[in-house]
DNA sequence: CCCTTGTTGCAAATCATTTGCAAATAAAAA
DNA sequence: TTTTTATTTGCAAATGATTTGCAACAAGGG
């Protein structure tokens, strides 16, 4: 079983929350909804964007939205681009990723270093809030045989 | 002290790395390192072009070539802004940051994870040459006050 | 000092993402 | 159900960081 599972999520529920958020039900955000659900790994505006018909402008808009009100995620592997993934309902999506310098494929990962050291460092230095972001890369099975 | 000093390094040494790596000493290049040499906190391309008087592309290349030889090493605070710090004659640049989310501002951090969280990572899902980037963001002693 | 090749400045091109605005439309109100 | 009203959308144009084409130029070997 994968690291991190992902429940497919149905699109009724989603749809739930979004209203919850006091939110409008449109087509847009159905679709993205629904294109977001079916992929376990994140993507990009443009690669939902090219899976459905609406505007890429409302595509960002929606992903922005969505963001703010907790139900989807987003990374960065600094590649310029942004990837996002949808959160399960009680999901603070805090997971790392190993990424594939090469072809890009994307692994989730569990674990994460011990909580403590955050702590210290956040007292080290007086800051507050403190959080982080941590991502692998390297070069995948196929890469590497490639 | 800070954990992770910044000896302040001179010109003619980095001018010197500069040619060892076959590279030509010009005017711009000069002008890029001197400034960099002095700060001890990552630059942004356009930081460094204010400083100085030379075409912002010119900055762009220089950095990206200073990169490729190993004198500076590039960090992606997630703002969508690279920034770029002078390294070391045998400093791999490996340490990360605690940067503040209100006001940019950018700590050192001399910690890491143990090592062998990233070995297990790496072997769990068979990849090869893997690295990471981890960078710590919360509110500075400054803006928890304002 | 000259020649060759690497570099620069400038302008234009990219790329991801955002924004202005008028037209379209959910959801609330009547 | 129709009307009302605040959101949301599509489209085009604007941004901001970074890159690129190209002709003029300069560093360093010979």
């Amino acid at each position: 079983m994968p690291v991190h599972s992902h429940p497919r999520q149905n699109l009724a529920e989603l749809t739930a929350r979004l209203r919850q958020g006091a939110r409008r039900i449109t087509g847009p955000r159905q679709l993205i909804l629904n294109v977001m659900r079916q992929e376990e790994h994140p993507l990009t505006a443009g690669q939902i964007h090219r899976q459905l018909d609406c505007d890429l402008a409302t595509v960002y808009r929606s992903l922005r939205l969505l963001e703010e009100m907790a139900m989807v995620k987003r990374f960065d592997f600094g590649d310029g681009t942004a990837r996002f993934e949808l959160l399960g309902r009680n999901d603070d999506g805090h997971h790392h990723h190993l990424v594939c310098r090469e072809c890009t494929t994307v692994v989730e990962i569990g674990e994460c270093f011990p909580g403590n050291l955050e702590t210290r460092i956040a007292q080290q230095h007086g800051f507050a809030a403190v959080s982080h972001r941590l991502e692998f890369f390297g070069l995948c099975p196929d890469c590497q045989a490639a």
